[in-house]
DNA sequence: CAATCGGAGTGTTGTTATTACACTAAGTGT
DNA sequence: ACACTTAGTGTAATAACAACACTCCGATTG
C-alpha cells in the first residue's frame, strides 16, 4: 500500500471543557451555535468552546485565546485531556458547516481536548452571555454539537479521577471557602455523598487547608469558618509524601 | 489581530514509546536514524518510532502501522499519552530534515504521543534489529533525536502512575510468570524495591492472579510456581470495587 | 424574649490495610 | 552429605478508614 501523507487537508482544533462551580452545582461553559446549526447535521444548539489552530500558535495559546473570548481572562487552570482523531468523527454535513464557518476546506479535523477550571463569579456569567456562551449545569446538559457529549463525559470522568490525586478543587473555589462548600463541590464532581465528619477530619488533617479569621455572616444558623488552600504547604507535603512512600507497595496488578 | 487558520502547512505525527520487559530490565524500542542525522541538528542516533499521519488514517491506525513495521505485530496494548504542539519544538535544521525525509513541506509538526506495551520475546528483538530498531534498557538511554528524551521521561512517569491503578503489568509479561518476575517488573517501573513477603501477600489476595500447575525447571534453588492474570476475574472485581467505594471519601484536596 | 429552625462543629470505636521483620523448604551443583 | 540459592510462609504493631449522634450558634418567628 502506498502511504500518502495528506498533511494538506487536515486541520487541528482545540475544544475546551470549562468547568465552574457556583457553590451548589458543577457548571460547564457552552457556546450557542445558531449560525452553525442546520437540518440534517448532528450540530445541536450548544457546543463546547473551541477553535481551529491559528497561524503560528501552539495549542495552549489557542486555548488561552478561546478562554479570553468567552470568559474574559487568561490566567486559568488548563490541562490537555485527549485527542479525537477518527476521520469519521466530523464528516458530511457537519464538515461542510465547519468549513463554511471557518472559511477553510479541510477533509478532516483532529481535535485536542482541554479541561479548564475557573473560579466562577457573576461577572463571568454575564460576560459569557454577552459573548454567546452560557454556564450550564452539567446535569442538565442536553444534546451538544458533533461529538461534544462524548467529550464532556470523558472530561467529567477525568476530573473525578484527578480530584483524588491533585488539588484541583481549589481551582474551582474562591480563595476563601467553607468546608461545606468544598464538600458540596467534591460531591458534585464525584457524583455521590460523603460523611461530613469524616470529610472534615480528612480535610483538616491534610495540613494545607488552613483556617482564616473570617466566618460566614447573615446566615440563620451557626456561621461556618472560612478556610484557604495553602499551595506552598501542599507542595512541601507532596514532596515529603513521595519520600515516605519510597518503600511502599503499589497495587501492582491494578488497584486491588 | 487577524487570525489565520494555517491548516495547510501543519502536519500531524505520532510517536510511540514502546516498552518491553526482558525479565530483568525495562526496555524501550528505539529506531536508529542515520539517514536522519546531520551536523547542526539536534537529531541524535536514536529516536522513538513514529510517523506522519497518512491519508485517511486515524491516529490509532498510524500507531498500528508503525508497530507492525518495527515489531511485526498488530495486536498490542496502546494508549494515547500527550500532545506536543510547541511550534518551536521542531524547527530549523530539524524541520528541514523531517521535510526531506517525508518529502513534504510543512512549517510545524504537532505530535501525539502513544505508549505501547508488548510482551517482548527473542523473535521480536531480532525482528527489530532487521528493521533498523533496537530494544534498549531504559536506564541506559542516551541522547535521542528532537525532544524524544522529554517524551520518554513523561512516558516513564506515566506508566509508573498507571501501574498503581490498572493491570498494565500483564501487558509486559508472558502469560505465565512468577511472582518474583512480576515484582522485578514493578520495581523496574517504579524505580524502588518492595518487601517480597508483603508484595506476594498483596498479589495473591487480589483474587485475579491465579496459580498454574507449572513450576520453574532447572533452577538451582526451590522452583517458583507460575501464575496467570485472569482478566475476567479482574474486571468483575473492578466492578465490585466501584460499587463498594460509592461512599468512600476521596482525598478531596489532593492525595493526602 | 422565648422558642424554633437549620446547619456547623465535634469524638469514639470497630474494622481493615499497611508495614516491618526471620526462618524453613526445595531444588542444583560439588 | 553439604553448601548454595531463591521460594515461600506468619505475626504483631500501627495507621487509615467507616460508621455513627449530639451540642453549639445565630437568625427568625410569634
Amino acid at each position: 500500500m502506498q502511504i500518502i501523507y495528506q498533511y494538506d487537508k487536515q486541520a487541528i482544533s482545540i475544544d475546551c471543557v470549562v468547568f465552574g462551580f457556583d457553590g451548589a452545582a458543577l457548571k460547564v461553559l457552552l457556546v450557542r451555535c445558531k449560525r452553525f446549526s442546520s437540518e440534517g447535521s448532528s450540530i445541536g444548539n450548544y457546543k463546547l468552546p473551541g477553535s481551529l489552530i491559528a497561524n503560528n500558535e501552539n495549542l495552549d495559546s489557542a486555548v488561552i485565546r478561546v478562554m479570553e473570548e468567552h470568559i474574559g481572562m487568561r490566567s486559568i487552570y488548563m490541562r490537555q485531556m485527549d485527542v479525537f482523531s477518527d476521520p469519521k468523527r466530523i464528516d458530511g454535513e457537519d464538515l461542510k458547516l465547519v468549513n463554511k464557518h471557518y472559511n477553510v476546506d479541510v477533509s478532516r479535523i483532529i481535535t485536542v481536548t482541554y479541561i479548564s477550571l475557573v473560579k466562577l463569579n457573576s461577572q463571568m456569567i454575564s460576560y459569557a452571555l454577552k459573548n454567546g456562551a452560557e454556564w450550564i449545569d452539567v446535569d442538565s446538559v442536553k444534546r451538544l454539537a458533533l461529538d461534544h457529549n462524548d467529550i464532556l463525559i470523558k472530561a467529567l470522568n477525568h476530573i473525578a479521577q484527578q480530584l483524588q490525586q491533585e488539588p484541583i478543587a481549589f481551582e474551582l473555589l474562591p480563595k476563601r471557602f467553607t468546608i461545606k462548600t468544598l464538600r458540596t463541590l467534591c460531591e458534585a464532581i464525584m457524583g455521590f455523598e460523603f460523611d461530613s465528619r469524616n470529610f472534615r477530619k480528612k480535610i483538616l488533617s491534610s495540613g494545607y487547608i488552613i483556617p482564616t479569621e473570617e466566618k460566614e455572616v447573615n446566615v440563620s444558623h451557626k456561621p461556618a469558618l472560612f478556610y484557604m488552600f495553602d499551595k506552598k504547604l501542599y507542595e512541601r507535603e507532596a514532596k515529603r509524601r513521595f519520600k515516605l512512600s519510597l518503600r511502599r507497595l503499589p497495587c501492582a496488578g491494578g488497584g486491588a
